[in-house]
DNA sequence: CAAAACTCTACTTTGTAGATAGAGAATACT
DNA sequence: AGTATTCTCTATCTACAAAGTAGAGTTTTG
């Protein structure tokens, strides 16, 4: 299907280091920008949406930067998703959150492509629905462990 | 996500159209297109490039159109999808089928939103592997039964 | 007040989707 | 042979959005 946005990766990436960071101050747009190889003017319109979204919050001055408003278990892909990238469906008539009869439909009841892509959407949903901005960071966490020892994966799996 | 494109979604529709009518003979672009409502010229072009895909074969001159190729069970969406529209995979690095580094990661092996997409991509490649055209027909054909005969409905389900 | 940060708005660039136009080539029928 | 029918090819157009850049403005802290 369509591919996410670079404008969707770098805030997923943003976010990411948020919830790392969660619980122990802000962070500068400097240092994300830096972290996570994102453009610093791209980055800083980025931030400013996802805190018009109400994901972040920001303070400004010395000392200021960027925190997550909610635990990082408590944000879902989903919700991160919609709101940047609009219904997870890949038709708007197949969205359950954001119905729109799509302008090609000719028969809402009758459209195969419609039913497809209602089974595509909630397989979907139910992965992004379960994954959370905290779920993500542990795999990561998981996956950098398993690449500092890389002998312990034979034995573990 | 992002949307099914048009291209794909008129793509569908006349694959559907000429699956219903496979083994009855050509079909015109002409009946197509008002049947189908798609653009005419741009159903022309979307048939050729089907075509060039392997997809359908045509004939010209009088008794002429297109056909589909191959049985209607034996193509699926995903096959269809993938070659109109590229890889499933929400990103080129999270794909089976097409893998490509994407530009945007750092470290593959850790990229908490690969991780996750791979999960994505595998759910809708399930899907769409085992609907084929003459499965979407199918289902087609018993929604518009249940449409003709809706009382039958409440006692069949 | 000055330095450190974020904030806001506007602009540029590039690419692509979604068409439309029209001449050309093959086929079948008479 | 001629003509109607049908697909074929290539070029062009327009609108919009993604991705990024620029720079002046505002708030906070020390």
């Amino acid at each position: 299907m369509r591919q996410l946005s670079k404008r969707t990766q770098y805030s997923l990436r943003a976010l990411y280091a948020l919830a790392r960071g969660y619980g122990h101050g802000p962070m500068l747009i400097s240092q994300l920008s830096k972290d996570e190889v994102i453009p610093r003017k791209f980055l800083e319109q980025i931030l400013l949406s996802l805190k018009g979204l109400g994901l972040v919050s920001s303070r400004k001055g010395r000392g200021g930067g960027y925190l997550l408003v909610h635990p990082p278990e408590q944000i879902t892909l989903a919700s991160v998703i919609r709101m940047i990238e609009g219904p997870l469906a890949p038709l708007p008539c197949a969205s359950e959150t954001r119905f729109r009869k799509c302008d090609e439909c000719i028969d809402i009841e009758t459209c195969g492509t419609r039913m497809v892509m209602k089974e595509v959407r909630d397989a979907m949903a139910q992965i992004l629905e379960r994954t959370t901005l905290g779920s993500v960071c542990q795999k990561v966490e998981a996956a950098r462990q398993r690449q500092r020892s890389p002998k312990a994966l034979t034995y573990h799996i």
